[in-house]
DNA sequence: GTGTAAATGACAACATGCTGACATTAATCC
DNA sequence: GGATTAATGTCAGCATGTTGTCATTTACAC
């Protein structure tokens, strides 16, 4: 992705004149609707960042983000998932996530069995292959979890967690 | 999108059988690791709901998401922005930004600006057409974001901001 | 100034994601 | 049980986003 802005720019390139629609000087302190709207964006950006560091990330397991974003919704399911409910984790459509599980069951990273629930609609789970894959997923990404959070507040993270559900609760 | 899931399901698909890699009962008092590992999961589900959500209140506006993030972000910058600007702040790929931009300049709803500071790269502004959308674009936007947010005290959408940008300056 | 590195525009190839549509299966209501 | 509604698999078309590459311009170190 290639990204180097200033970090905390929701408002400003850095290297523009002004033009200024709307005065918005926000750090703290702004109507609550200016800051939602700035939260979103700033979500928009984490988010594309987040799928940068993992792509960086797992590289070397020739993994990308559509796969292991699937593989972790697997691994951290208690209770096994189908098609749809992986894209309902991961905020997507049921045929997007349909599309890539085909094909890592082609490659042999996923499984089709049978669900006892549901005639048509198998569970998807982690082959032996996939299953490696994970661990391997793991022993880059727990260093890196640990690392972004050691000067980040316990409290804040789960205050931040809770929000973000409350807003996915919101908008489903 | 259509998404209808339990809300806070980071770990289940509510309709499978116990496959369980990983133990994880996470609401509260969880490792650091594992929180910040749901929450970046959360944060996946989040965006894409966000995005439905967009789309769905710009529809009648003719805006697709692609097209309402530009228009956001150059509204919301105080400085002006030029395309690879654009793409820092929606935490993209100029040339995906490149070409989104062309086309909504060809529709007439952005302006390429003589740029000062750079020969080469232009401004990119809202043409008349574009601030008339972008009025429009507000007038959906702003109850939604209100009616979003009445609920969730400032302090949380403020700690929540600023935990955002703290991991967007660790990722930029 | 000069040379080197970084930023930018442009283009191509490819991966990912969405919507719409249709048929089939499952769930629900009576 | 039967009918209706919802969920799912499948396919097609299209929008969006990324990476890679190259030429040009800008920024920076010296």
């Amino acid at each position: 992705m290639a990204l180097s802005a200033p970090a905390n720019m929701p408002l400003c390139g850095g290297d523009q004149i002004p033009v200024r629609l709307e005065k918005r000087e926000v750090p703290v302190h702004s109507p609550k609707r200016v800051l939602f709207l700035d939260l979103v964006l700033s979500l928009f950006r984490l988010n594309g960042l987040l799928i940068a560091e993992g792509d960086a990330m797992t590289k070397q397991l020739g993994l990308t983000h559509a796969r292991w974003k699937v593989i972790g919704a697997i691994a951290l399911s208690s209770a096994g998932l189908t098609v749809p409910g992986i894209a309902r984790v991961l905020g997507q459509s049921r045929q997007a996530v349909q599309r890539i599980t085909d094909v890592m069951v082609e490659d042999g990273l996923l499984l089709y069995t049978e669900n006892p629930k549901h005639k048509r609609s198998a569970l998807v789970t982690l082959s032996e292959d996939g299953k490696e894959t994970y661990n391997m997923l793991r022993e880059v990404q727990d260093p890196w979890a640990i690392e972004n959070t050691e000067d980040i507040p316990t409290e804040e993270l789960e205050t931040t967690l809770r929000l973000v559900r409350r807003l996915i609760k919101k908008f489903n």
